[in-house]
DNA sequence: GTAAAACTGAAAATGATTATCAATTACAGT
DNA sequence: ACTGTAATTGATAATCATTTTCAGTTTTAC
């Protein structure tokens, strides 16, 4: 059976000798009722409304916590800011992002992740991961 | 005939209204000359040991410039910096990056290429470019 | 309950990049 | 060559996201 990502982050948690506390967990609620590639400003931001108390470095913070533990992973898109996004283990996904309005579509595609394989392979590469982003304009933007 | 990327950035710079300058010069005659993949203070730094008065805001001015008339491309690895390689027009390459020593490696892959344009036509998306990058560690850092 | 260690929020610090501005320079038209 | 205008420059200040610092607070193992 699965581990729900808020046992995963408990765990390691425990296992790295953390405290549990009410931001924390505040936090932790927040970020996985949340959309998507959400940048920590913007997460900081809705935060803010339900818990006024909490500070722009405990989200920073938590959140770089959250990547460590493999409940999330840092993405950026280039416009300057770190976004995070929900991380099952095991799965993975690639991006495409609309130039014009932002508008971020996930996709899965095996077989490129195969041909990745092997051209890391004929270089001598063991691959730890890869970032694969498409930018363009979306079928919105575009008619 | 292929054009040299000096020629494509003089042709870029005349139809822009930009004027030549020294220091446009000096900088493009070192990225040109330098290794790919500099950063912003690298170039600044090489460039300050030849032309000392050059400021390093030029640099940053005319290195946006370069990416501009396409003889160069932003490219970021996650370490926090900018980096600009060299751009000849119409090709593409993307990056073996080793997580351990920094080594970068250049890679073409047409089959990649084309179900990228596959995975974007099932969205409907139109793509502008693209950015792959594979994470891992490079042959000499495994063996 | 208590002490040690981790955690927090606020503010200051950092690092990369960008904007400002007065002085300089390039260049089209004379 | 001269001149006016607009672009360019270097130095500095400003900005933006992120990190660090630190004094006070909270957890948790004992």
């Amino acid at each position: 059976m699965k581990l729900s990502k808020k046992q995963i982050f408990q765990d390691f948690a425990s296992s790295k000798g953390l405290k549990s506390t009410k931001q924390r967990d505040t936090i932790l609620d927040c970020f996985l009722s949340c959309d998507q590639h959400l940048s920590t400003e913007e997460l900081y931001l809705k935060i803010k409304k339900n818990s006024p108390g909490i500070g722009f470095a405990t989200v920073y913070r938590t959140l770089k916590l959250f990547a460590e533990s493999g409940i999330a992973r840092e993405i950026q898109f280039g416009d300057g800011q770190t976004r995070y996004e929900h991380l099952q283990a095991g799965e993975h996904h690639d991006h495409l992002v609309c130039k014009r309005c932002g508008a971020i579509v996930e996709f899965e595609n095996e077989t490129i992740e195969k041909l990745q394989s092997e051209v890391a392979r004929d270089h001598g590469f063991t691959i730890i991961n890869h970032k694969l982003e498409l930018y363009g304009i979306c079928k919105n933007c575009n008619s």
